[in-house]
DNA sequence: AAAGTCTACAACCGCAAAGTT
DNA sequence: TAACTTTGCGGTTGTAGACTT
């Protein structure tokens, strides 16, 4: 038996929101919270599905949304994260208070996406100039950040420790202690090497240390290899 | 001024993870 | 433990307004 879409109820409106509506929205959660979004709908008076009204309050009704145009520091995190973390929007967004994933992922597609990709075409000639001057006949690898982290990938940790620079050493994962029992039991049960993938804040934090040093490092060793 | 094209972003959709019974 | 429900995520689309021809 599948699941019903949430939307397939006859009579649920689709399309633009109305400041009518999300002053009811808005109103309801303010007295009642949204402990269930599936519910709130129906119990709000609102002809919408409970995920376009969980989707409405996320990205324009809450009350810590940052509206207008992001700062080239946010721009700057943005771009890192993403070198980073790929399409994870949830987590870049995470780290950018005010900013929602969905913000950031039209941000993405609309202006830093280009950029991005004319900074990697720039570099990715600038290292065939290097390469070819060494006579080497490696290939140029265009990924930025090899152990960049996905739900279900594992980084290669080895590179990881062969190429960070010096100073960041100690943040490696084997020299750190695991936040918590909990968090400790879970990095040793899923990752044989006692890493947890999902620790967002420390690849941030790594990342901010290391910045464009770790990536520069990780692509010279990837064409030594 | 009209038509065509581009840009930005709100919103939808399908899927998978997490939670519940 | 299986079946089912709810939530959250990321990809994609629809469309209004700006811009160009």
């Amino acid at each position: 038996m599948g699941r019903t879409p949430c939307c397939e109820e006859m009579g649920l409106k689709k399309g633009p929101w109305t400041p009518e509506e999300d002053f009811i929205l808005t109103s309801y959660i303010q007295q009642h919270g949204h402990s269930n979004w599936r519910a709130l709908p129906k119990l709000a008076g609102l002809l919408r599905c409970g995920k376009s009204c969980r989707l409405r309050w996320l990205n324009y009704l809450r009350p810590d949304v940052k509206r207008g145009n992001f700062t080239e520091d946010e721009e700057d995190i943005i771009i890192k994260l993403h070198g980073l973390l790929g399409n994870r929007w949830s987590a870049i967004a995470a780290k950018l208070p005010g900013r929602t994933d969905n913000e950031i992922k039209n941000f993405w597609h609309t202006h830093l996406k280009k950029r991005t990709e004319q900074h990697s075409l720039a570099t990715a000639q600038r290292k065939n100039i290097c390469q070819n001057s060494r006579g080497s006949n490696h290939e140029i690898n265009s990924v930025k950040v090899p152990f960049t982290l996905s739900r279900n990938n594992l980084f290669d940790e080895q590179l990881l420790q062969r190429s960070v620079p010096r100073q960041s050493q100690s943040l490696l994962p084997n020299q750190r202690q695991p936040h918590d029992s909990t968090s400790g039991e879970t990095m040793n049960q899923s990752r044989p090497n006692g890493v947890n993938n999902d620790d967002m804040d420390f690849w941030y934090s790594l990342f901010l240390k290391a910045g464009d040093q770790l990536e520069c490092i990780i692509e010279t060793s990837r064409a030594s290899h």
